[in-house]
DNA sequence: TGCGATTTCTAAAACGTTTTAGAAGTGTGC
DNA sequence: GCACACTTCTAAAACGTTTTAGAAATCGCA
């Protein structure tokens, strides 16, 4: 049963000065390469870990990278987190940096635990994830020139501020272009309230998109509830699809959207994709397992967290001095809830 | 802009000693009223946030408790996670302490991550998840004497550590029991392969309802793959619903396991409930999107996970004793999934 | 007035590390 | 034999806190 020894113990054992352990264990070239050996060895014998807190105190840094959690809703709390979670820890690890997971209490704002943890010092850097268009988290960290990166970006900025992001514009236009391909002109978008960015981001791509086809015959209709409120979002599903002239095809703006939508319908006795084509985005788990799987796309959390570690790091290091930024294109994930838009008129929905 | 100043810069401030302003702030009885006012105004003004490396330097703690995080595969990165951490955090963050998160990386066994993470003194206690039978993780920290929080139990303990569990075998009990009283006389239940304990809890719990139901009538039948090997247990699942006495009930140790079964009698053409009832247990949130909704147990995994928090605290201040446990009954969600036992002939199987 | 008790504060040590400035020892070249 | 450079090591300071032992001042009381 080896208990933690300290550095002096060491220098004791082998008759050397601290100083000397401590260098020659930092693998140091003005320590003779016998004794860095000797040190070695007696160090390991020893079990000797360095001591997190003296090497804190000493050079500022607590070797920590904090996350704050988003704790909105329970649904917040989705695959999303733990994916970027482990891929964050992997890229950390790699540096000998540690990962602090910080949640906002009741009556705490996410705003207020960045503070405390950026002030308190526990961290050395922050991720940010789930940006706002107008966040005040970005701003807090700016102002104080701390080493963040953001998961997201805010969307009329000189790219002030490092980030990673997912190009949801680009995937939403795909996906109006596939529709489009397979016939459909009146499209649906179940959206959220909330002025986040990645909303603004893939509403602006399904604009565009429309916009560009040219085709006076393309239509879009967009509804749009507080993130949380199923019930609210299940009103608008619903008022969507008993319409007159409903679409032939609905995306969510998020899978979770998507799958309501995919419920909905087949409770109003559509089937999918003949009568309607549905499609999400994040590949959440949940998206695979519905019957028929649920066309969606795959923004690759495991590997983007990792890199956003990577980033970090670089940063906190100060390899970098400008900030940096990376954009990926999300992969399109073709299941079965999409197809050719229905021939000829509508089916008759059974009325709830 | 506040820049963060240290006690010596209070002390000076107020020509005190660094001794008297680190009593004030600690609200000490032996600094006069008026003095630690006068502390407390002066911190605030010059923006004075207590440094952690010292305070862990001189107290010997870290004010961390760490979680392991297990990525024996993606899907082991499940909406469990997100509720456990958040759970935690919330718990942890009442006392002042933080959560930190340590993920092994390729080569790395989560034993050894643990070992570095307790002898680094990184974390004054930790909590566990999925616990094994004969659990390593548990055995080295029984043996050094290190504060923890098992969130399961080893099967043939003598309450030597402290522990939270789900009583699954209370829950598959009622299962069986449920599935009787509808009619139901064969049951299949799809498992996995390791050793993991909270897998022989429930199966036990199948068994033992079987056998005092009394009647000769009741079978069970039970088949088993890797927990991860998805494909080996479509293939299970196919041989037990192709077989010429298929149980008219399947239970699957876990939700994953049980929307498989759903979706593998779906694609033979079996109705759900009506050919063929099926029960899981985790209350993932793709078992409220399945069609039907899949009937599962739910075991408030938040609300345990604070409470894990707050145990390990209680232990880590060394004001308990001897090892706390707390052991609670999963909750039943009953949704479409399961029914009454077909009454007549198994209607035919479509063969793929 | 003197003495002990009480209140209020402080000096100094301690925690474990890294780093800086320089000491001691050993060659090297002239 | 001396100056100089190089190699190898070390003493001491510094980081910011808490705690311990005790100093200084004030008060009550005989």
């Amino acid at each position: 049963m080896r208990r933690r020894s300290t550095l002096k113990e060491v220098a004791a054992a082998l008759d050397l000065s601290v100083a000397t352990v401590s260098r020659a264990l930092g693998g140091y070239e003005d320590i003779a390469a016998e004794t860095r050996r000797r040190v070695a060895e007696k160090a390991r014998e020893l079990g000797y870990v360095p001591n997190m807190a003296g090497r804190m105190l000493v050079s500022g840094r607590s070797g920590f990278v904090g996350l704050v959690l988003p704790v909105r809703g329970p649904d917040f709390v989705d695959s999303f987190l733990g994916e970027f979670v482990t891929g964050l820890g992997e890229g950390l690890v790699a540096k000998g940096v540690d990962l602090m997971i910080a949640t906002a209490s009741a009556g705490q704002s996410e705003l207020d635990v960045l503070k405390h943890l950026v002030q308190s010092g526990r961290a050395d850097g922050v991720v940010l994830t789930r940006i706002a268009e107008d966040d005040e988290r970005v701003k807090f960290l700016i102002e104080r020139r701390f080493p963040f990166v953001a998961h997201g970006r805010i969307a009329d900025d000189g790219a002030s501020y490092s980030w990673l992001d997912t190009d949801g514009r680009q995937a939403f236009r795909t996906a109006l272009s596939r529709l489009y391909a397979l016939g459909h002109r009146h499209v649906g978008l179940v959206s959220i309230e909330e002025r986040m960015n990645f909303r603004h981001d893939r509403e602006e791509g399904l604009e565009s998109a429309a916009a560009e086809a040219g085709d006076p015959a393309v239509r879009l209709s967009i509804v749009r509830a507080p993130r949380f409120d199923e019930a609210a979002h299940r009103a608008q599903i619903r008022g969507m699809l008993s319409a007159e002239d409903r679409p032939t095809a609905i995306i969510g703006l998020i899978d979770e959207l998507a799958l309501m939508v995919m419920r909905e319908a087949e409770a109003m006795g559509l089937a999918i994709p003949r009568d309607l084509s549905v499609i999400g985005f994040d590949n959440v788990p949940a998206a695979a397992f519905a019957t028929p799987g649920l066309t969606t796309f795959d923004q690759a959390t495991h590997e983007r967290a990792r890199e956003s570690a990577e980033m970090l790091i670089r940063l906190i290091e100060g390899e970098e001095k400008g900030p940096l930024s990376s954009l990926k294109v999300p992969r399109f994930i073709e299941r079965g809830s999409h197809g050719p838009a229905p021939r000829h008129a509508r089916p008759r929905i059974r009325q709830i």
